[in-house]
DNA sequence: TTGTATGCGTTATCAT
DNA sequence: ATGATAACGCATACAA
C-alpha cells in the first residue's frame, strides 16, 4: 500500500487531538460533535487527504453501498444505455456501480458474480444467460434484478422489454409492407428472449397465413452474426428471404454488411428492421428502421427496485416490470413513410 | 448482510474438522496441506457455497486485486473499446476491472477517484481532463496511469494516440483535396488535447498558405456538438466551411446531423474527416473518412504499465507511449479513391 | 502438516 | 460531547 494511502483514521484523530471514534463521528455525520472539535478534525483530514478505507467499513458494517451490473456486451449501445440509467439510480442514492461483461461466456458470468460477490456489493443486476448462478444466489438470498430474460424457477425482480409484443409489430409491420418471405436473424438459441422472438414470430406469420418461417441463430458477436447473415442472403433466389428482423442493432449491422458483399440492396433487394434503437441509427445508410426500448428507463427501474430491497428486505416481493416497446419507421424497412428524422 | 454471506471461512473451516489457517492455504493454493485435508475442505466450501470475503482479504494484504479506469464518456466506442482492452489486459494478470465514466464533470471525476481510492483499488487508468487530482495522488504515490491528455508536472505513465499527427493528416487530407475553407469542431477547450488539435491544424493550414482558420469548440456531447455544428454551417456563404474536421466521432455526427438539417450535402456542400474509427464509420451514411487510433491497444498498454509499476514499484520509471494514428479513406471526405468498405 | 496469536481500519456498544 | 473496547473475516509470523 502506498504512503499516502497509509493515512489512517487514527492518524487524523492523532493530529487533531482527539479519538479515532470522534473523527468517525464526524465522517458520518453525527450530530453529537462539538463545532469546533469538527472543524479541527475537518481540518485534519483536508491536510493529511484523508480518504476513508471503504474496505474496513464494509467489513464492519457489511454494507459496502455498490451494486454491481452484469450485461452480455457493453460494447453495444442499448447496454451502455442500460448502464447509464443503473448508475444514475444508483448515484441519487449514493451507490456507486460497477459493470461487468460477459461477452456471452457463461463461465465468465459465473466468475464475474463470484468476484463480485466476493467484493460484497449489496446486490447484482443481471443479464444472465446462465440460471445456474441464479439458483445459488436465491438459496443464499442474495439481492438481484433481472434485467432482460427470466429463468424458470428463479423468484426475483424482473425488469425487461416486451420482446414478444416487439417481434409480432416487426413482422407485422413487414406483413403489412406486403412482405412474405421474411427471416428472423436471431441471437443465440435457447435462452428466454430468444424462445420470445422465435414464438411471436411464428405465431404472427401464422396467423397471417405465412408457413414454415425462415429462422437463423446467429452469436451477438459481428463474426456470427456477419455468417448467419451471409448464409441467410446467400439461399437460392426462391427460398431467399426478402425480408429480415435482426434481434438487435449489431445483428442488423451485419445484414448490412452481408447484403453489400452480395450486391443486394435495402430495402430494394432484402428490407430489415430490428430491436433497439440507438444514436446511429438514424444516420446508418439506409436508415434504421427499429423497435425501439426504452433501455435507459429499464437500468434505472431495475436499480430502483434493487436499491427497494435493500432498504426494506423484509418487505420485499418479487415485481415484474414489462415495457411495451415502440416501433420507429424510417427507411431500411422500405415503408414509403419512413422518415428521415430520428 | 445475507445469510448466505454469512459463511466464513471459519464455518468451513468446523465443517472440515480443521482451522481457518488451513482452509486460508487451500485457498491461496499453498503445497503445504495434505491432499486428503484439502479434498475434504474443498467440499465444504462447495457445500456451503463460500466465497471469500474480499473485503477482509484487501484490508489485511493492502492489496485488491482490482484496478479502477476513468473515461470521460463509456457511451463512446472509443472508450468502450480502451476498456475492453484494458479489462483484457487486466485479467490476464488476475485483475478486475473497475469502470466509472466521468462525463465531462470536473467534480464528478474527484468524486470517482475519491470512491475508487476510497476502495482501495490498487491503481487508476485515468483519461483526465482536470489536473488537481492527479497532483494529488501523485503526492500520495498512488500508481496512475494516463490515457489521452497529458498534464504538466504530473509525472507519471503515459499512453496516448498522436492527436497532433493526425490532426496534420486530416487537415492535409483535405488540403490534397483541394479544400481550403476548412474549419475544425474541436472538442472542449483547454485541455491537452484540444490544445494539440489546434495547434496541428492552425499550423498545418499556415504551411499551405491557408489564413485565419475556423476553429470552433463544442462539447462531446451530442447537445453542444449539434449547436457547434449548426452554427458553422449556418455562417453566411463566403465564411461558411466547406470541409469540417470534428474533433471525435460523436461530434463528425452532429455534423452530419446539422447539414441534414441545413440541406447541406456529404461531402459534395461540406466534406467531413473525423478522430477515431469504430464499426459504424463505415455504415453510417456517408461512410466516414477517418484517423483511425488503436484505442484497445491503448487501453492494454495503460493496464500493462499500471500492472508493472505494481509488481515492482521501486523499479518504476515513467513511460510514454505515443501512437501513430491511421488515415482511413471513406467516402465523407469527397476523395475519388473513398472505399466503401470497412 | 497443522494450529495459535495477532492485527489490518473502521464502527457499534457501552461507558464516562 | 467524547473515549475505551471489541469485533468484522482473513492471512502473516511463528510455534508445535
Amino acid at each position: 500500500m502506498n504512503k499516502g494511502l497509509r493515512v489512517t483514521i487514527q492518524d487524523v484523530a492523532a493530529r487533531a487531538g482527539v479519538t479515532a471514534m470522534t473523527v468517525s463521528r464526524v465522517l458520518n455525520g453525527s450530530h453529537r460533535v462539538a463545532p469546533e472539535t469538527r472543524q479541527r478534525i475537518q481540518s485534519a483530514i483536508d491536510e493529511l487527504g484523508y480518504i476513508p478505507n471503504a474496505l474496513a467499513r464494509g467489513l464492519l458494517t457489511g454494507r459496502t453501498r455498490t451494486i454491481g451490473l452484469l450485461v452480455d456486451d457493453i460494447g453495444n449501445p442499448y447496454w451502455t444505455a442500460v448502464a447509464s440509467g443503473a448508475e444514475d439510480a444508483g448515484q441519487r442514492a449514493g451507490y456507486s456501480l460497477v459493470v461487468g461483461n460477459i461477452g456471452g461466456s457463461e463461465v465468465r458470468e459465473e466468475q464475474l458474480i463470484r468476484t463480485l460477490v466476493g467484493n460484497r456489493v449489496d446486490g447484482l443486476l443481471i443479464n444472465a444467460a446462465s440460471g445456474r448462478p441464479l439458483t445459488q444466489l436465491m438459496k443464499s438470498n442474495y439481492p438481484f434484478v433481472l434485467i432482460g430474460p427470466e429463468h424458470k424457477g428463479v423468484r426475483s425482480d424482473v425488469v425487461r422489454g416486451d420482446v414478444y409484443a416487439g417481434i409480432v409489430g416487426l413482422a407485422g409491420h413487414l406483413l403489412s409492407l406486403g412482405h412474405r418471405k421474411i427471416a428472423l436473424l436471431n441471437g443465440p438459441k435457447g435462452d428466454f428472449e430468444s424462445r420470445e422472438r422465435v414464438r411471436g414470430f411464428t405465431k404472427t406469420l401464422a396467423a397471417a397465413g405465412v408457413g414454415s418461417p425462415l429462422v437463423a441463430n446467429g452469436t451477438f458477436d459481428y463474426r456470427g452474426g456477419y455468417d448467419a447473415a451471409t448464409a441467410l442472403l446467400s439461399l437460392p433466389a426462391r427460398e431467399r428471404p426478402r425480408a429480415i428482423v435482426a434481434a438487435n442493432n449489431f445483428l442488423a449491422l451485419s445484414v448490412i454488411e452481408a447484403a453489400r458483399e452480395l450486391n443486394l440492396r435495402i430495402p430494394e433487394d432484402v428490407a430489415l428492421v430490428c430491436f433497439d434503437d440507438f444514436v446511429f441509427a438514424a444516420v446508418i445508410d439506409p436508415f434504421l428502421t427499429v423497435m425501439s426500448q426504452p433501455a435507459r428507463l429499464l437500468g434505472q427501474q431495475a436499480a430502483d427496485l434493487l436499491l427497494k430491497r435493500l432498504d426494506d428486505p423484509a418487505g420485499w416481493q418479487p415485481t415484474k416490470l414489462i415495457h411495451p416497446p415502440e416501433l420507429i419507421v424510417r427507411r431500411s424497412c422500405g415503408s414509403k413513410s419512413g422518415r428521415r428524422e430520428r
